[in-house]
DNA sequence: CGGAGGGTTGAGATTCATCAACGCGTGTGG
DNA sequence: CCACACGCGTTGATGAATCTCAACCCTCCG
């Protein structure tokens, strides 16, 4: 099985880095590519974890429900490149989280035995899977402080900071990935209150049409830095830096 | 250097289990064992990680500021036998973790370089680790459902199910590991709320008197267990798992 | 044309944080 | 030995913030 050309060198998935050509053929060979239509659930909260999930193209999103109300809290919201329920497998016991389409995609999956032994066998892998997981874990925990000591609209400036600097810093435009209800989720508020929340930024220089943002200049979202942005901000300490709430 | 002797077989910290002895010495023999007192910052927020911190008497928390208002959000808890930084080693970057020491405490540091250097030669140690941080990962998970889709009634019902389950099923009494304030903290609460959430815990048959913890029955918590927990739950599926929410 | 889904806006309800005061146990210093 | 301060936990009153519910607009699509 040959990767989809989509992946480029530079965008090649974490999943594979640096990991030699015997050794990427053999975790593929026994990989399954898979079409799904948007919506559908691969797996469930409860169930025990069977494979890797890669997305190809398309999205994901992982999420945990509450059993009374049936409320959902986003965990990760996937892209082509990443991946997820590596966490899970090495975890034990019944997955915590449910995955789900929320566009149609594309999604290559590596089956459980055949990881566990890959890993064993190539440390390289075994760094991959390690730097995924502690990604993962990063990402959770400041999650974990947006939702306790953070406002609505410091939520809504981190995550478009991350956004803007994926683009590049240089760009004063981006779009959202996801459905706005998806990003919502993820940052721990309604809809409603994501909604308002950005009528609310522009009044910090952020423009919102549609899909698209439009920054006012490179340092409207400074605000809303921290110690884990500023290591890959490239204008960090820079003499611009000025409203970076670390100074 | 030897490992204290409060660790016996059954409580060895699960970064050394199974660890072959010269393996094990090989760490050990460039760790250092370090004293406390309570409230002394090991690692700042920001800070480059240099080493694995293992407890072994006393307690840490870490947590993460927020800039503005400091306040804090505690990400976890650790006991003697737990360990802490070892995620953050793999991450890259600097720590985006504060680690204090919230009682005196013993503490045992692994050097960063030991530990890299250690996972590429002991594949059994690169497991441990890689459950280490899967499992931190699920917690982190399962806080941040709880942050946003519970109440704060089901979120002190799910730590003390948990406690409960930890102190063993038949036992209807255990205590409160930490001090309430930093409980409730790291149940995303302040402290007057968790003061009141214990009081309408009494109205489910779960007394708290100070630091202890009585429960009417085995099945006053079992409200608030979920897929997680039920596959570790002795009594899951069992006739009187009744009030299960799973059901 | 009509329906469905996503997004927005408004009004109201609820919940939790905040602020303040107090009780209690402990340790300290006069 | 007592007075006092301090930290922790509790309780009460208040207010702010966000969720909920409802209506509406818009676009897309059959």
């Amino acid at each position: 099985m040959r990767l989809p050309c989509n992946f480029n060198e530079q965008k090649k998935p974490q999943l594979f880095e640096k990991l030699s050509e015997p050794s990427l053929e053999k975790l593929l060979q026994h990989s399954v590519m898979q079409d799904y239509e948007s919506g559908r659930i691969l797996v469930q909260q409860g169930d025990s974890p069977e494979c890797i999930f890669l997305v190809i193209e398309g999205a994901l999103r992982t999420f945990r429900i509450e059993a009374e109300e049936g409320h959902e809290a986003t965990i990760r919201m996937l892209q082509p490149g990443d991946t997820c329920m590596e966490a899970v497998l090495f975890m034990g016991g019944p997955s915590p989280i449910t995955v789900q389409t929320i566009q149609t995609s594309k999604v290559l999956q590596v089956p459980e035995r055949i990881v566990k032994k890959h890993v064993t066998e190539d440390p390289q892998f075994a760094v991959n899977l390690l730097r995924i997981v502690t990604r993962h874990y990063k990402n959770a925990m400041i999650q974990i402080d947006s939702m306790n000591i953070k406002s609505p609209i410091q939520r809504v400036g981190y995550y478009f900071l991350l956004k803007h600097l994926d683009a590049g810093h240089d760009n004063m435009e981006f779009e959202l990935p996801f459905q706005k209800q998806m990003i919502a989720n993820y940052l721990g508020m309604t809809p409603e209150t994501f909604s308002r929340t950005l009528k609310q930024m522009k009044s910090l220089g952020v423009e919102v049409d549609g899909e698209k943002i439009k920054m006012r200049d490179a340092f409207s979202l400074c605000h809303f830095c921290d110690s884990d942005t500023a290591a890959i901000c490239p204008l960090h300490n820079k003499e611009h830096c000025k409203d970076c709430l670390l100074h």
